[in-house]
DNA sequence: CTCATCATGTAGTTTTATTACAAAATTATA
DNA sequence: TATAATTTTGTAATAAAACTACATGATGAG
């Protein structure tokens, strides 16, 4: 038999262990059922307890690592401690009816950060900078959205508008509608939508596009409004289903903006801080001092 | 000299390591600097080869691993390798001048995270709870945010106009004003600010109080508005003072109130759950089909 | 300068993991 | 069905890794 989970780097050791169980023979099954079992403590264990605990021996337990692609028994270990974190434990990070603060608080913290780990190791370098370019050469952007990712927009706006250009955020489809039909060359209209399908940001975006506008869009991969925009910014967020979690698509959208506007400062050079500064320091007088 | 990380579960050792860096001795130090030199390799190595190449004796690494409270050398690996999967690589995050797409976008991934991870672990639940508790009770709730945390404030009212009772977001000085002296008893004025020194959010938090209504603050901990709400749900995300650099606390403030939605959903019980059935299905006809 | 304390390394011991090989089980084939 | 080939599994020996006890060396206080 040959080896299991070839792009093991990729995937999660516990799913693949489990994908694997049915073609598994007699004593690498019952290995396998061992670790499956309790994953966690699996990984602290030495090769002699789990083989114990298997009922098998301890050259068994070796094969079986040695089967699923990796150096040994320790290198096993290892790898299988990090799916726990960042794979098997987000399986069963959804909020549970029963869970209380102590348990619910740091799912959700956990989810979020997992999806943005995610998208930190999946998002195009390249449209970044092509998305970043765009935005250094507009007369004007407009950020749009609807919803929950109106208020992504409205974070967009107060970010942008430090860049000495003409930005404004609408979550107001009217608006949206003749902004769109009246742009003019030079004009950035900036689209942000969870699922990339509300028809009214597509039709806006139809509107933007057959005005030769330059229409951007944070939004999901192959959804209709990432097709029709100039550059797709894409992002992979599970949809959730469960009815007690939050949507962390917002919360990567708002990071990738802050990345837009990194580079933008980046781009813009030095002598562009100045400027920063003295935003910054407009606001000095509305704080109480220390 | 004692144990460094008491509370290791709950934190990155990759951070903690370099935090102790000044603390450690001699041999301590070279093994720290040898682990974080390339810490992805230190989980991959023997004993002795981590004592090769910082120059030390076996027993001063497996010595080194007791003081971060780990059982020994294969269990501090082990930790080591789960903390590099979700936690944040590099020590130094802070966006250089020189940077290109490649590194920037990470570091800004990996600060987020990273403060996130933070919060999860030192945020009280007994506030979350008490918080939960008085939402719960609340006739009315009102978010109140200026500037950034304004486009928090209105990502609050999205997701709480769902539980059915009065929820609106303001970022108008003037109307918060109002409606804090109009208050009534089971009101709550829900208080977002990142420094929690903005003049005016704290005249308003006065009046609100005054008034004898609840003001729940969303703030920086020891903050004059933090000291005048009622409850205090305390964020401590480090001062940006890089000029690159976003600002993560909003981000965090998002994350709380998922929280804080969460808790109010499992406390209003599973018959609530058709509620929010409606509101997700009543934005259907706006979506395009699959 | 001397003693006490702490830091570090050496050498030996124990634990852990791997390998080689043989026995058992399974499968295929005559 | 008997027998050879193949695969699976375990035993025992070996190798590797980690740990412990102890001794030596360094540091600092009095």
């Amino acid at each position: 038999m040959g080896p299991i989970g070839l792009k093991m780097q990729y995937q999660n050791l516990v799913n693949t262990i489990g994908e694997a169980l049915p073609r598994l023979n007699k004593s690498e099954k019952k290995v396998a059922e061992a670790i499956l079992a309790d994953p966690e403590s699996a990984t602290e264990s030495s090769i002699a307890s789990l083989a114990k605990k298997a009922n098998v021996s301890e050259p068994s337990v070796n094969r079986f690592c040695k089967r699923f692609n990796t150096a040994g028994f320790p290198d096993f270990k290892l790898k299988l401690a990090k799916s726990l974190v960042s794979g098997v434990r987000f399986v069963n990070r959804n909020v549970d009816p029963s869970d209380d603060v102590e348990s619910f608080t740091p799912k959700i913290f956990d989810s979020t950060i997992n999806d943005l780990a995610l998208v930190r190791d999946s998002i195009s370098h390249t449209v970044i900078e092509k998305v970043v370019d765009h935005l250094l050469k507009a007369n004007r952007i407009y950020f749009f959205g609807m919803g929950t990712s109106g208020s992504v927009a409205r974070d967009a706006e107060n970010k942008f508008f430090r860049f000495n250009l003409p930005v404004s955020f609408h979550d107001d489809v009217l608006m949206m509608r003749m902004l769109a039909s009246t742009g003019i060359t030079g004009d950035v209209f900036f689209m942000i939508s969870h699922t990339g399908r509300t028809k009214e940001i597509i039709d806006i975006a139809q509107i933007a596009d057959d005005n030769d506008d330059t229409v951007i869009a944070l939004t999901s991969p192959g959804s209709p409004l990432a097709s029709i925009s100039s550059i797709s910014l894409d992002v992979n967020v599970p949809e959730n289903t469960d009815e007690y979690m939050a949507m962390t698509s917002r919360i990567v959208h708002l990071v990738i903006l802050d990345v837009l506007a990194t580079g933008f400062t980046l781009r813009r050079g030095p002598e562009f801080l100045p400027h920063l500064e003295k935003i910054k320091n407009s606001l000095k007088p509305t704080r109480l001092k220390k």
